[in-house]
DNA sequence: AGCACGCCGACT
DNA sequence: GTCGGCGTGCTC
C-alpha cells in the first residue's frame, strides 16, 4: 500500500487534500510540500500520514522543508490557533513559519519542553523596557515580539549587547530568516526578535517570549490569518511552561484584567516625575480658535523656555456644517460627513472618493451660514501659523504626508518647534523630549462609537504625556474634563483608569468579560446579501449561548456584517455552526468570514 | 487562494 | 474573425 499524505493550503477549503508520497521520500507530519492543486503547484502542510489507496491520488511534486520545523507539540499549538480564530488550519500554518530554506542548511527541530507554568508577568511605568531588557539578558533564551519591522530592527539593536541576536521578521532577507529560525532552533542563538510570524520560533525549556508594546493593534494586522501575538503567546507559554512577559505603557484591557484575577502578575514602580497637566473648557471659545487662552499661554512659554510643543490632533477632516440648523454635509451615496478642505474649498467623501461642488446654502434649512466643523490637522495649522507666524510649525499626519518623501517630512518635523500631527507623529519624540504636549480636541476621540474609544484615547495621551519632560505641561482641551481616561492621565493613575474601564466593559458584557466576534456577509451579484445574513443571525440564535446582533450594513467592507456575542467557548460554538449554515448560504452565492476578537471595530 | 473555463466588447 | 475582460466554480 502506499503511502498517502493529506495536505493543507492557504485556501477557503476547510478539509485537507490527499496525495501519494513519492517511494524515496523521507516525509514526516509537520513538513511543508509542493503540491498540485487545481493545475497550480502550491504550498501546503502534511498533517497526516497514513497508509492507503493511491489510485486516484496524485503524487506530491517536492520537498520544501528538509525537515519538519514544528513538532507535535507547536502542532497542537497551530491546531489551537486555528481554532481559537476561526482561521484555516493551512493558512495559520503557512503564516507562523519561516520562509523555505532552498540551501542545505537543515534546521534542528528543537524539543519543546512541557514544564511548571509560570505566571505572565506585565511590566509597566517608567523604565518597564530597562527591566525587560535585565530579564532578557538573564534568561537561557528569548523571543522579543515587537509590533512591526520598525520596532524589531530597534529591539534587535537594544539586545546587540548580550550577542547572537538574529532576527525572524520579514524586515530582512529571507535567508536570514531562515537561517535565525535554524539558528535558535540548535542553540546556537540565544535570542532571537520577531513579528507576529515568529510565534512558533523553537525556545528551549527556561526560554522566555516577550511582547514589546502590548496594546499596539498592530500585534494583530488586519488580514487573515487573524492571530494576536499576545493571546497566542499566552496560549504557548501556559503550554510548554515558557516565562511570558509584557511591556505596555497603557495595556490593553484584556492583559490588565488578568493582574486583577491573578493570571498575570503586575511590574510597577511608584510614580515618577510626570508633567502637569492644564484642562482647558474649549465651549464658546473653539467655535474660530483652535487654541484656548490656557493653551496658547503654554504654547509661549513653553517656545520661550526653548522647548518643542506637539499638538495632537484626533481627525484628519472637517466637516462643513450649518451654523443655524447644525445640520452636516453628507454623502448621499454612503451617507457618511463629507470631508472639507477649507483651504482648496473641497467637498469629498473618504470612502467612495466622490468630489461634491460647496454647497452655498443648507441643503436641509437654506441657511447661508455653513463653515467647518471639528479641528482637522489643517485648520489647526492655519489658526496656529496666524498666532504664532515666526515660529518653524511643520505638520506630520497620513494627509501631509501625501505625495512629500517620508523623510522630507520627518526632517521638517525635526526640525520644527511646533509640531501638529495625529498619533502617529509620536514616534516623533523620545521620552521627556518635549516641553508641553497638549490635546486640541480629544473629545472626538472619546466620543467614538466603539468600546475601545476609552482606552485608546487614554494610551494616546499617556503616550504623549511620557514624552513631555518631568516638568513640562500637558494641556487638554475638552468638554468633558471629568471624563476618566482623562482624570487618570492627570494623575498618573493606571490603576483608576482600568478600575473604570473595566466596570464598563464588564457591566455591558465587552470583552475580556465577553467574546465578540463580526461575522463579514458578502454576496455574490444576483444574491441577496441581506436576507442572507438574516438567515445567519436567525440561524445562530438556536444556540442560547450567543448573543447575536440584527445584521448591519457593513460601511468599508461592503456587504453586512453580523455581530456574535459569547464566552471564551465563543469559537468553539461559531465555528461548527459556521461550517454547516456557511455551507447552505455558500450555494446561494452567499460568502461569510469570521474575525474573532476584533481589535478595531465600530460596536 | 489561485487558476481555468466561460461568454461578451475592441483590436490585428 | 481573435484577444482578453473578470464573474463563477472547483481543487486530492
Amino acid at each position: 500500500m502506499p503511502l498517502i499524505a493529506d495536505v493543507v493550503f492557504d485556501a477557503p477549503v476547510a478539509h485537507p487534500f490527499s496525495y501519494v508520497v513519492p517511494q524515496d521520500w523521507r516525509l514526516a507530519t509537520g513538513q511543508r510540500v509542493i503540491a498540485p492543486l487545481k493545475g497550480a503547484a502550491r504550498a501546503g502542510v502534511v498533517v497526516a500520514l497514513r497508509d492507503g489507496d493511491g489510485a486516484r491520488l496524485k503524487p506530491l511534486a517536492r520537498l520544501l522543508d528538509r525537515v519538519p520545523l514544528l513538532d507535535a507539540t507547536a502542532r497542537a499549538l497551530v491546531e489551537w490557533i486555528a481554532a481559537d480564530t476561526l482561521s484555516g488550519l493551512g493558512a495559520t500554518y503557512l503564516a507562523l513559519l519561516p520562509p523555505p530554506v532552498p540551501s542545505d542548511a537543515v534546521p534542528a527541530v528543537a524539543t519543546r519542553a512541557t514544564a511548571d507554568a509560570v505566571t505572565p508577568r506585565l511590566l509597566v511605568g517608567a523604565g518597564r523596557e530597562t527591566r525587560l531588557l535585565e530579564r532578557v539578558g538573564d534568561a537561557p533564551a528569548a523571543l522579543v515580539l515587537a509590533p512591526d519591522i520598525d520596532g524589531a530592527a530597534r529591539w534587535a539593536q537594544r539586545l546587540a549587547r548580550f550577542g547572537g541576536v538574529v532576527r525572524l521578521d520579514s524586515g530582512v532577507s529571507d535567508g536570514d530568516r531562515a537561517g535565525g529560525w535554524a539558528a535558535v532552533a540548535s542553540g546556537a542563538s540565544r535570542l532571537a526578535v520577531g513579528t507576529r510570524s515568529a510565534l512558533l520560533a523553537p525556545l528551549p525549556p527556561g526560554g522566555m517570549i516577550a511582547v514589546v508594546d502590548e496594546q499596539e493593534a498592530a500585534h494583530k494586522p488586519p488580514g487573515r490569518p487573524r492571530v494576536h501575538a499576545r493571546d497566542v503567546t499566552l496560549e504557548r507559554a501556559a503550554r510548554e511552561g515558557l516565562a511570558a512577559l509584557f511591556t505596555a505603557a497603557t495595556p490593553s484591557a484584556e492583559l490588565w484584567q488578568r493582574t486583577v484575577d491573578g493570571r498575570a502578575r503586575l511590574d510597577q514602580p511608584p510614580r515618577g516625575a510626570w508633567p502637569a497637566t492644564t484642562l482647558a473648557d474649549p465651549r464658546g471659545i473653539a467655535r474660530r480658535e483652535a487654541l484656548t487662552p490656557p493653551l496658547a499661554r503654554a504654547v509661549r512659554e513653553t517656545l520661550a523656555a526653548g522647548r518643542r510643543v506637539f499638538l495632537a490632533v484626533s481627525r484628519l477632516h472637517a466637516v462643513l456644517g450649518c451654523d443655524e440648523c447644525g445640520h452636516v454635509v453628507r454623502c448621499a451615496r454612503c451617507a457618511i460627513a463629507l470631508a472639507y478642505a477649507p483651504a482648496a474649498r473641497t467637498l469629498a467623501c473618504r470612502l467612495c472618493d466622490q468630489a461634491e461642488a460647496l454647497p452655498s446654502t443648507c441643503p436641509q434649512c437654506t441657511g447661508r451660514r455653513l463653515g467647518p466643523f471639528g479641528w482637522s490637522a489643517e485648520r489647526v495649522e492655519q489658526g496656529v501659523r496666524r498666532r504664532f507666524p515666526r515660529t518653524r510649525i511643520a505638520r506630520y499626519d497620513p494627509e501631509a504626508a501625501r505625495g512629500r518623501r517620508a523623510d522630507t517630512q520627518r526632517a521638517d518635523a525635526a526640525a520644527a518647534d511646533i509640531v501638529i500631527g495625529t498619533r502617529g507623529a509620536l514616534r516623533l519624540f523620545g521620552p521627556g523630549s518635549l516641553g508641553l504636549a497638549a490635546f486640541v480636541s480629544p473629545d472626538q476621540l472619546l466620543g467614538m462609537p466603539d468600546f475601545r474609544a476609552a482606552e485608546r484615547g487614554f494610551a494616546l495621551m499617556w503616550a504623549a504625556a511620557e514624552r513631555v519632560r518631568g516638568d513640562g505641561a500637558l494641556v487638554v482641551q475638552s468638554r468633558n474634563p471629568t471624563h476618566y481616561a482623562i482624570e487618570a492621565v492627570t494623575k498618573q493613575d493606571l490603576d483608576g483608569f482600568y478600575a473604570r474601564e473595566l466596570r464598563f466593559r464588564s457591566e455591558l458584557g465587552y470583552p475580556p468579560f465577553r467574546r465578540l466576534a463580526v461575522l463579514g456577509v458578502t454576496a455574490r451579484a444576483g444574491a441577496d446579501g441581506r436576507a442572507g445574513a438574516a438567515a445567519l443571525a436567525e440561524a445562530l440564535r438556536a444556540d442560547h449561548a450567543l448573543t447575536v446582533y440584527p445584521p448591519a450594513a457593513g460601511r468599508r467592507r461592503r456587504g453586512w456584517h453580523v455581530v456574535v456575542k459569547g464566552d471564551d467557548d465563543l469559537p468553539r460554538r461559531l465555528g461548527p455552526a459556521l461550517a454547516e449554515y456557511g455551507a447552505s448560504l455558500a450555494a446561494r452565492g452567499i460568502m461569510v468570514e469570521a474575525e474573532v476578537d476584533p481589535v478595531e471595530w465600530l460596536s
